[in-house]
DNA sequence: TCAAAAGTGTTCCAGTTACACCCATGA
DNA sequence: TCATGGGTGTAACTGGAACACTTTTGA
């Protein structure tokens, strides 16, 4: 009888095709100036040369690629513990210029006052773009951002991911804001507050908005005790839903 | 002013890294017996001789991921036209004792009976085995399996998946079973039968179960207008939610 | 006192859940 | 006639959607 034949032959072949390239490739979310914005690079390769790219890298050889995803994070923006999620992996033969590289996408979400804080020393280059300025990109990068955009979507109305992108302090109309930033589509405001106020993860912390020219919001702030309870895996890195 | 570094930056830099194989592993679910089955290999690869594998094969150089996933569908079971949607990349150092693999997993539905007729020549070897026998398998490819279903799961709620599984012809509880294997929970039963026949894309064909020591059921089989009208992108493949 | 945005409840509809009995068939 | 699973409806509940006015602040 004949033996079944694995994915796993034999040493020669599987040399015979250690020939391509691992990248990851980022897109990282931030959230500012009441828009969802991706943190870009300008391409400096032909034929992108000026459009925007994605942050990412090669992946080593000892590295797994959240790590990588890690490292491409932490080496642009300064900031650890940053949320992050595969997207998927794109493999398109001539997705490249240079040769076969497979590239697996990332989303992140990070606060754009830490990238502030400690990202403009080594973010040198990297500029904000609002998604809705991002039509043509570097590579298939305008793919991947549509797909990790998709997922974005999906996963906030899942989970309560918004607070991976605001600061410790917001207000509710900020934080209804990004969603319509996000979803691209107004909410009704008392069913988004009704629903908010319903899951309890967030509090008052007795402060108001300053320096607006009308009146000044409540701020909140995320409520870690309930946020423990009922979301824990928000706090671990990657997330796996 | 310091240039922005691409990811992209000199050819010798990346074919230092051009080394790494590429594969894609296939979690192809079949249902049969009341059960949610997944078609594997014994493992023919030390040290996991024995232990059941995933289908799959390394990517060749001129070959999408898409490509690689439906050619190996094929030539595993000569099913054309399998429902095929990536799940993510596996990426793990040390996943594959053989050097760096990147894997990058698919799941496919298809109908057993199809592969009953087109599969078995060229299938040899592979076993049908039901999702609550794989507790060990062997590389990572556990984890595979339990993030494919996890993505089967959410997704038979969104999309009539489902058919991609049933045989033409089917019976209500047939379809509600498939419904209870894969969620590996039990539903009410008219609770069931009423939100499936308000989808409206199916419709009976005013046959009934044979050969059963008890009341036949009505078959039902899918409503291909409707499905067209509601559903079409069913239709495409590789399905892009 | 005006402009601007914050804040606040109720009603209706639709979708989900819970639940129990009769029916058709083969043995 | 019995055993086995197939087939059917209603009532309560829950979550989502629609909708308009008052309040607070700075200018």
């Amino acid at each position: 009888m004949e033996i079944a034949e694995n994915i796993n032959l034999h040493m020669r072949e599987i040399e015979d095709h250690f020939k391509a390239a691992i990248s990851v490739d980022c897109v990282i979310f931030g959230y500012d100036e009441s828009e969802l914005k991706v943190l870009t690079l300008d391409c400096n390769m032909e034929p992108y040369l000026g459009f925007p790219s994605l942050l990412g890298d090669l992946v080593k050889n000892d590295e797994n690629l959240d790590e990588a995803a890690t490292r491409i994070l932490f080496e642009r923006t300064g900031i650890t513990d940053v949320f992050l999620e595969q997207v998927k992996a794109f493999g398109e033969t001539d997705r490249h210029p240079m040769g076969r590289v497979l590239t697996v996408a990332y989303y992140a979400l990070i606060k754009v006052e830490d990238y502030r804080q400690n990202g403009q020393p080594r973010g040198i280059g990297a500029k904000w773009r609002s998604i809705s300025q991002l039509n043509e990109m570097a590579f298939d990068h305008k793919n991947i951002l549509d797909s990790s955009l998709h997922l974005l979507r999906k996963r906030l109305i899942e989970y309560p991911l918004w607070m991976k992108l605001l600061p410790k302090h917001f207000s509710l109309p900020e934080l209804q804001n990004l969603f319509e930033a996000v979803l691209a589509k107004s909410i009704d405001k008392r069913n988004f507050r009704k629903k908010i106020s319903k899951l309890g993860i967030i509090k008052e912390v007795g402060k108001k908005q300053e320096d607006v020219p009308h009146r000044p919001a409540k701020l909140y702030a995320v409520n870690e005790k309930k946020l423990r309870e009922d979301y824990s895996f928000l706090l671990k890195n990657p997330f796996i839903s």
